[in-house]
DNA sequence: ATTTCATATTAGACATAATCTAATTGCTAT
DNA sequence: ATAGCAATTAGATTATGTCTAATATGAAAT
């Protein structure tokens, strides 16, 4: 996406289009590795403007609330934020923490009348695991790939 | 389950029953709201012995080790943790951070083709939006029940 | 019963992640 | 130009979780 597409994106979202803001989009759309705060923070930093830590903090949560922007909860580390694009899930490693993109896979809706009064606004499937390249190297054709999903 | 129980089930995962994690696998499984580990050190603490709280994070990482309770990271919260019992999923409130568990669906496991080298070892359906205490009295029943699952 | 040794516990220091504060700057509309 | 609101900033602060080094405990061997 350009320059332009980014600034309609995030103006169509009601939310201004700052230098900063901007920067933070703009770095998630290009780097789809899940980075965390901190590395957003410092991606964004290599060139300018300079932005705040307080900034890139407030601006993920902008971007968040305003649904531009996935955020992953992760035991025991820090956070790491997406850029929404197609809807997919995520694979956590067990191990390296390493977070994936799941495009192979796709959760069939609640039926609503499960739901009772709530509101749902999101699913979201976290399949846990060993990433490919944590997989001990004769364990990856064995039975132990057992999917415990209720 | 009784006291006896719990030693058991302990035992049968290789970890010795001592008075402290006894106390934290007993709280858990009394208390099905998914305290944090804040909440499970204070209230192990009402009873004797008196643990610390290096202790209750220790005991808390080797149970979720050892498969016995289960750990949930939140968005900018601090994780919480509940006894596994049934498998479930869970319903996280966007205003009120309640984790609701669910047991009114199921995931169906992905087919072994799609999952590569991968080893899967647990697959968990997060679904968030407003619980019943949260939504809007007029919200209810309106067509924002919208269930956006890839 | 005593010794031995790995495991468990403890208090408090430390590390990290994220938020808050108060001052400042920069848009945008008039 | 200027008024007013939104955004940014540096750094302090809070919240959460981990580490360390000393001590205690329990189980097995003797």
């Amino acid at each position: 996406m350009d320059a332009q597409g980014i600034k309609q994106c995030l103006e169509d979202s009601g939310l201004r289009c700052t230098p900063q803001r901007y920067s933070v989009m703009s770095f998630l759309m290009e780097h789809a590795g899940h980075p965390t705060a901190a590395e957003i923070f410092e991606g964004v930093n290599r060139l300018d403007p300079r932005s705040s830590r307080a900034t890139t903090y407030n601006n993920l949560r902008d971007l968040v609330q305003a649904g531009l922007v996935r955020e992953v909860a992760m035991e025991g580390r820090a956070a790491r934020f997406d850029a929404k694009g197609a809807q997919h899930h995520h694979f956590i490693c067990d191990k390296c923490g390493k977070v994936e993109d799941i495009d192979w896979y796709t959760v069939p809706q609640p039926g609503s009348e499960s739901l009772g009064k709530r509101i749902v606004r999101e699913c979201e499937l976290i399949v846990r695991g060993l990433c490919t390249k944590c997989v001990p190297r004769r364990a990856s054709q064995n039975s132990s790939r057992v999917v415990s999903a209720v």
